[in-house]
RNA sequence: GUGGGUGUAGCUCAGUUUGGUUAGAGCGCCAGGUUGUGGCCCUGGAGGCCGAGGGUUCAAAUCCCUUCAUCCACCCCA
């Protein structure tokens, strides 16, 4: 048997209303903030996350899904992340041309080769939000409280905000190296992957969740005591902001993200009822990244939600019913009548289903009931021939003899009034 | 990439420790009975290469090896 690729899942007809749900929502209250779709293609050239989103990430060191085009000439990868994508697009149609303050959103697969876990999948899913061309602080505290509003909506409690700052190319690198100093003398008291992070990525040291290196982490130089005076100016700003909109948060100068591109404003939500994959959300201000891929120097603040992870969370949504109104020819020539009732019921705007295999009439009210109709209409010999249908009232368990003609009115009437 | 748990009916799981008639239950599905034409209840039925491959044995769902899948954790991240 053919199976799905390891890390991938279906997404079955019982769970695609909870997708529908919270893709709606969030297609609603982004339009409410003045952001647009955007959608790009699910592959790209492997260069631009290579630059994009850094060489010695471990998403493109070891996780991307990389292959030789037919031509052989040319490196395709599958995205591990959205950013990336959009900057590509905004740069290469110039979007930021016909909009100084553009705002957009994208839903849709993402491609990661990791080991499957709870909330973590090789295909998952991504709501993608990014604005570019504001610098002010105040598009941060709008994409924070828009991403809260979001998860909210979608039903989501016990959450808490988690908000840093991580610098810009004028502070960050003098504090990495203050990081990398402070670390090389207590080397050989830090965990392996500390010992190695400590050269190529001090700032993951910080990550680190290993019990013996908590007491030692915590007292490393924080880097809020490190910022330049632009990036303090910013993060009190932002939390200034935040405060007067009254929106709880917690600072943590562990917080880091795993992408090279993020300067300044980071955030992240978690939930401590996901496991290990805590995080719902994250993102923040990523302000050299258009121009480090070729485009103008142009400001850029976004976030990235994962919605198998949202759903996790969110309580299971009630599935509509599949039919109002289910039709059950009893007699001999009654397909035909239901046939036609059926399309006219539909082009009412009323869900019609009728039973096609002529089983027992037990099974077919059985049918009726589970796909969730309100009416069951019955088209026995004596009905047929007074050309009427028997309505049943399937919560009510009462009925009425309804003419052929009157029947669509009749049922209209009911349904929508 | 590393560790541990789990793979038996469409779904949730007994049975494996101690090998031994024809592999079970509940839910779901199909049919029948009862009923106020469906829901509750009762009866019957269909549905299994016991994840796959190999080995041990007179005999394997059960023991051994390999492999695949899945879950949890490390790691990483959303």
């Amino acid at each position: 048997m053919i199976q799905a690729i390891r890390g991938t899942r279906d997404i079955l007809p019982d769970e695609s209303s909870a997708w529908q749900r919270i893709e709606a929502v969030a297609r609603r209250l982004f339009a409410r903030y003045g952001y647009r779709e955007i959608r790009t293609p699910v592959f790209e050239q492997t260069e631009l996350f290579a630059r994009g989103i850094g060489n010695d990430t471990d998403i493109v060191a070891k996780e991307m899904y990389t292959f030789a085009d037919r031509d052989e000439a040319t490196s395709l990868t599958l995205r591990p992340e959205a950013t990336a994508g959009i900057v590509r697009s905004v740069i290469e149609h110039s979007l930021f041309q016909q909009d100084p303050a553009l705002k957009v959103y994208a839903l849709g697969p993402m491609f990661r080769r990791e080991r499957p876990q709870k909330g973590r999948y090789r295909q998952f899913h991504q709501v993608d939000v990014e604005a570019f061309g504001i610098s002010r602080p105040g598009i941060d505290v709008e994409i924070i409280e828009m991403a809260l509003a979001y998860i909210e909506a979608c039903g989501l409690k016990n959450h808490e905000l988690i908000l840093n700052s991580v610098g810009d190319p004028h502070c960050r690198p003098a504090y990495v190296e203050t990081l990398r100093q402070a670390l090389r003398g207590q080397q050989h008291r830090l965990c392996a992957d500390c010992q190695r992070r400590t050269e190529t990525n001090p700032l993951r040291v910080l990550d680190c969740k290993v019990a013996e290196d908590q007491a030692l982490v915590e007292a490393l130089p924080r880097i809020a005591d490190h910022l330049c005076a632009e990036c303090t100016d910013h993060f009190a700003e932002v939390r200034r902001q935040l405060d007067l909109l009254g929106i709880a948060y917690r600072v943590s100068h562990r917080l880091v993200r795993g992408l090279d591109y993020y300067t300044r404003t980071t955030f992240e939500v978690v939930s401590g009822e996901l496991g290990a994959q805590n995080s719902v959300l994250g993102g923040g201000r990523y302000d050299g990244l258009v121009k480090d891929l070729g485009g103008p120097d142009l400001t850029g603040i976004g976030f990235a939600l994962g919605m198998e992870r949202l759903l996790l969370l969110t309580p299971a949504a009630p599935g509509e019913p599949r039919a109002q109104v289910f039709l059950l020819p009893l007699a001999a020539g009654g397909q035909d009548p239901a046939l036609l009732l059926q399309r006219e019921l539909r082009g009412s705007g009323i869900a019609a289903l009728m039973d096609h295999e002529g089983r027992s009439f037990k099974s077919r009210m059985k049918q009726a009931d589970k796909l969730g109709a309100r009416y069951a209409l019955i088209l026995g010999e004596e009905e047929l021939a007074r050309k009427a249908w028997t309505v049943r009232d399937m919560v009510g368990s009462t009925q009425e003899e309804v003419p052929f003609q009157g029947v669509v009115d009749y049922l209209k009437e009911k349904l929508n009034g």
